[in-house]
DNA sequence: GATATTTGTTCACGCCCTCAACTTATTTTA
DNA sequence: TAAAATAAGTTGAGGGCGTGAACAAATATC
């Protein structure tokens, strides 16, 4: 925060960050910050830290998913102002009303608050997108494809518009959280409706798998196994996912369907509740969740030898029922070189983490378009 | 080659090519090039090539394995001038014996050679090296662990020295030779002793995986499956690589015992024809082989969805026996959004391509090296 | 109050790149 | 055969962006 350590990390001289931060504070981008928590006694003249001026531009996020829009407006320094959940019946939508549903999500966030528009845009997808091209490739949630969503939301907004999958933006919003994540490769494993992954290096976004979404969750676990939505057998999701859970839990116990075969947050805490209380058989489900989920890790780790491994998610609500299974699977493995276990991040949060990713994205783009020069403009 | 090409790969102005080139050609780095081949009849003034200077400079590059090491010197332009294999019972060696044992092998191979010493040294290791601090950290063909080998030889022969794993070494050298492994990222499995992958990015060394050996061999395939010499059971290791597939034939087929469970290339080849002339045993052996790769290129795809995967390595003998199988196996995957089929490549070579990408390396190294405007000099 | 220590600023200098105009080498057209 | 068109490569003026060195500011220690 400190000019000097932006010196450290940046390798600059102080004589640069000296010029860059003062034509910054000008242009209104940076401000001082009043507080300084001193830092112990330090002998020499006290660093001054530096801050985004949260009032200098805001950006906009918004997650589709599975019959609702999640839209919030962010400060210039991520913090979220406004929020909306807004139901949609994203299967139904054709063309451009994916695009423009959102539009009128974020137009929905804006209305709540006084003051400009946001300066930038940030939509995310799940599923395949193309962030260069601006395109949505492929959604499980869509009945679309390959759509441009870029130059309808650009076109009514007149600010810069990006996308990115669903699971690079939680991975992004996880790490900004954990020094621990901001280092080398990093897997962020999301385990909730399904079982996604994002890679990150150095703690930005992962060059090469950019906009892909890694089907990790179905990787085969078990030749002839579980049925999976995907329609083969044995993969990890089929024992993981909150749909294989529930499905599998109605099969042994005194259970409401599902709408649209994804059980909703209430109806997974009973599963929970239940298991917790003792019913052996969800007990087993949760102990195979565990194990399932062991197998993701040693998957990744296999592969890849990441630096660290987070996991994330909703599907974490039930993580102390699946603990014993899971480590168990990882001491299983016997690489001698490569301690699986000690890697290990477990995160807080759930689907919200989208929104605060792609905020976090639109910001970086921001100042991307700063630092061309580009005069920002706010959306109507 | 030309310098257009430059401009259009490097991004610069045609202006900074003509002014960095023509430097260049005075410190005898780059030579135009003699031959053109006209590349169909152009309009405008025809392009000259440019290529390295051959004589500018020579590296040495070693690949240390069971029992063996593999030697090279190359000229500058990455032909290699003259090659040897030394026997070395690898597991003996202790302490620094192991860099030693490379730097005695580079000497003989430069015996054969007149003139000046290479400018640089690449060393290629199995198992997991930390190239940034330069040291062996863990090999399965070594008894010694984490032990610095470039400083040793640094001071021996008065040169940098890179070190590199030799699936990272080997994706490289894959790569140089196919421009569809160029771009984006790349996933380069070797089928061998064991199964191994490395990764690139737009045809470079990966970052975040640098020095990391992926074990995607380990990756279980089958619960309870076939024996692993790593320990566990099922892995697709277990299923593919030489060592596997000889020990499963010696079972149903009158064959040879291998020394240290690691068969020759003769005894490989014999099952090859053996199957190739009926024998039903070794063709369903074959068919799981190659049922396996496909488990094996499944996984990567799962996780990485990388833009090519590449297929190399002495294991490949016998691909025409595996193919159906293989294929059969990767049809199976029902993914909508990602044909793996289309991005197979299948590449030439062995074991013998560990030393050529660590020649890539060590020019890359040099190259690095010309451009800080530090003195290159050659070993004595 | 003098000194040491650390942060942050100012300014002259230089590297490296771009832009624009030009030269060179070849094919096509008249 | 000469002029026009086309494309590759060169040269030199100019500018952005960085560094080094000297200096100013703010605090702790002696």
């Amino acid at each position: 925060m400190p000019r000097v350590e932006l010196v450290r990390r940046t390798g600059l001289s102080a004589a640069a960050v000296s010029t860059i931060t003062s034509e910054l504070i000008g242009s209104g981008v940076l401000v001082e910050a009043a507080e300084e928590p001193a830092a112990g006694s330090a002998r020499g003249r006290p660093p001054v830290n530096l801050a985004f001026n949260p009032a200098f531009g805001r950006v906009a996020a918004t997650s589709i998913r599975m019959d609702v829009i999640d839209a919030v407006i962010a400060d210039f320094q991520g913090n979220i102002l406004a929020r909306e959940l807004i139901p949609c019946t994203t299967r139904d939508l054709k063309g451009d009303e994916a695009a423009h549903a959102c539009g009128d999500a974020i137009e929905k966030v804006m209305a709540q608050l006084p003051g400009a528009g946001p300066s930038t845009l940030g939509i995310a997808f799940q599923g395949i997108v193309d962030p260069v091209a601006g395109r949505q490739v492929w959604s499980p949630i869509l009945a679309i494809r390959d759509t441009d969503v870029v130059s309808p939301l650009a076109d009514r907004f007149q600010v810069p518009v990006v996308i990115e999958n669903d699971a690079a933006a939680t991975a992004l919003a996880v790490a900004s959280r954990d020094s621990r994540l901001q280092e080398g490769l990093v897997a962020v494993l999301m385990i909730g409706h399904g079982v996604g992954m994002g890679l990150l290096s150095q703690g930005g976004p992962f060059p090469g798998t950019h906009g892909f979404s890694s089907e990790i969750g179905h990787v085969r676990r078990q030749p002839s196994g579980a049925q999976c939505r995907c329609g083969q057998r044995g993969c990890i999701e089929a024992y993981l996912a909150d749909y294989a859970l529930y499905r599998d839990a109605r099969s042994i116990a005194n259970l409401p369907i599902a709408n649209h075969q994804q059980p909703s947050e209430d109806q997974m805490m009973v599963l929970v509740r239940r298991a917790e209380d003792g019913d052996g058989g969800l007990q087993r489900l949760f102990d195979e969740a565990g194990s399932s989920l062991s197998d993701a890790v040693r998957t990744v780790a296999s592969v890849l030898a990441p630096h660290r491994i987070a996991i994330a998610g909703s599907g974490m609500r039930g993580y102390h029922l699946m603990k014993a299974s899971f480590e168990a699977g990882l001491r299983d493995s016997l690489n001698p070189s490569y301690d699986a276990l000690s890697r290990i991040v477990i995160a807080e949060g759930g689907v919200d983490l989208i929104v605060e990713g792609m905020v976090q994205l639109a910001l970086q783009r921001l100042d991307a378009e700063l630092a061309t020069g580009a005069p920002v403009r706010a959306a109507g």
